[in-house]
DNA sequence: ACCTGAACACCGTTCAAGT
DNA sequence: ACCTGAACACCGTTCAAGT
């Protein structure tokens, strides 16, 4: 006789993330979000295959949370506002999603790491922007600079590494301004070195 | 009778790191610990606290050889040399010792957390070197924006985070080049603002 | 003073048995 | 077809007992 299922896997997903949120991703257990969908944690197994799998299921609905967001961020109409916008988003979206944030860039074990396309999705908005400020042939390495910028910043920031006090908003604005200018300033012509000391 | 001790904490940190480095944080666990010093778990109780206690004593440890070899680094004479010496050896570090080099970033839990004024003293060489370049009222902002850079660069690096190709190496050249003209050229006796279209 | 086995409350995961 | 309790091999941690 066919059982009717209690749950499904969205249900899963959706739990996974609340509880990922409230307590972390080592307070992610199987357990837990079993009985927060009201079933017993063996029959998890019949939804995901293990706790890695579930975890790849919930960095991937982040993924897309996160590209969404930023794809929403960048409508000012000019490249340099949308820099700052998406900056802007970025770390808001760390602050009220911290745990999932650091899924995002989590070094992750086999099987939980997200597919490698929905990945790319959620930086491609600001390549794109990268590249109206850049040029073509430097857009990559443009947004890489950015990307690893915002995300070394919200990360210490999220770790409480900013200890020598000042005003970290004010951080934050100076680095989203320096490096717009400097991606979008290239010096012309000459190869990219470092400057002497005269500037 | 009393009984002589048969291992020591510097003999148990150096095997958490070593074990660390092997095996990540979820494999630094008590009982290979202690199998590593010759113990038992529970023997370990009697140097730590607990798991959280050897992790600091673990992070304390990489925290000062990190601050030892940026200190290194810098000793090019010239500021701008200075600082791409410095991310260069960050880099380095990171590469040759990934797990140790996480755990100075990470997110870690009350009780696992070093001591401040080590991790201070972490970023001393590059918060020196960026006052030279930046001059003393932006030191502090330019520091955080270039350790904010390096440390988001390799952490994505490390997380395989780059998936679009590219000359990684050139990317990060790209980076440190960038920067340093950024922090070294503030737009002269104006406020900081994002900047109008025309430049 | 140091070390240990046994115990407890957790994990993730498998599997035979239930409906 | 789905769900479960029982079981297994792990965790971190405590503690009485051994030397």
């Amino acid at each position: 006789v066919p059982t009717p299922a209690r749950t499904s896997i969205d249900a899963i997903v959706i739990a996974g993330r609340d509880i990922l949120e409230a307590e972390g991703l080592d307070g992610l257990t199987m357990q837990r979000v079993a009985s927060a969908v009201g079933i017993r944690a063996p029959s998890l197994y019949k939804r995901v295959r293990d706790r890695r799998d579930l975890v790849r299921l919930i960095v991937e609905d982040v993924s897309r949370e996160f590209a969404r967001i930023l794809d929403g961020a960048a409508v000012t109409g000019s490249p340099q506002r949308d820099l700052r916008a998406l900056a802007m988003a970025f770390r808001a979206y760390a602050h009220e999603h911290p745990e999932a944030y650091a899924l995002l860039f989590a070094r992750l074990p086999e099987g939980a790491r997200p597919d490698a396309e929905l990945t790319a999705r959620g930086t491609e908005t600001i390549l794109r922007t990268a590249r109206s400020l850049a040029g073509p042939e430097r857009a990559l390495e443009a947004a890489r600079t950015v990307v690893a910028w915002a995300h070394g910043f919200v990360s210490m920031e999220l770790a409480g590494a900013f200890r020598l006090g000042g005003d970290i908003d004010r951080a934050f604005a100076f680095g989203v301004d320096r490096l717009t200018i400097s991606i979008t300033a290239p010096p012309t012509g000459s190869e990219v070195r470092p400057p002497s000391h005269g500037g």
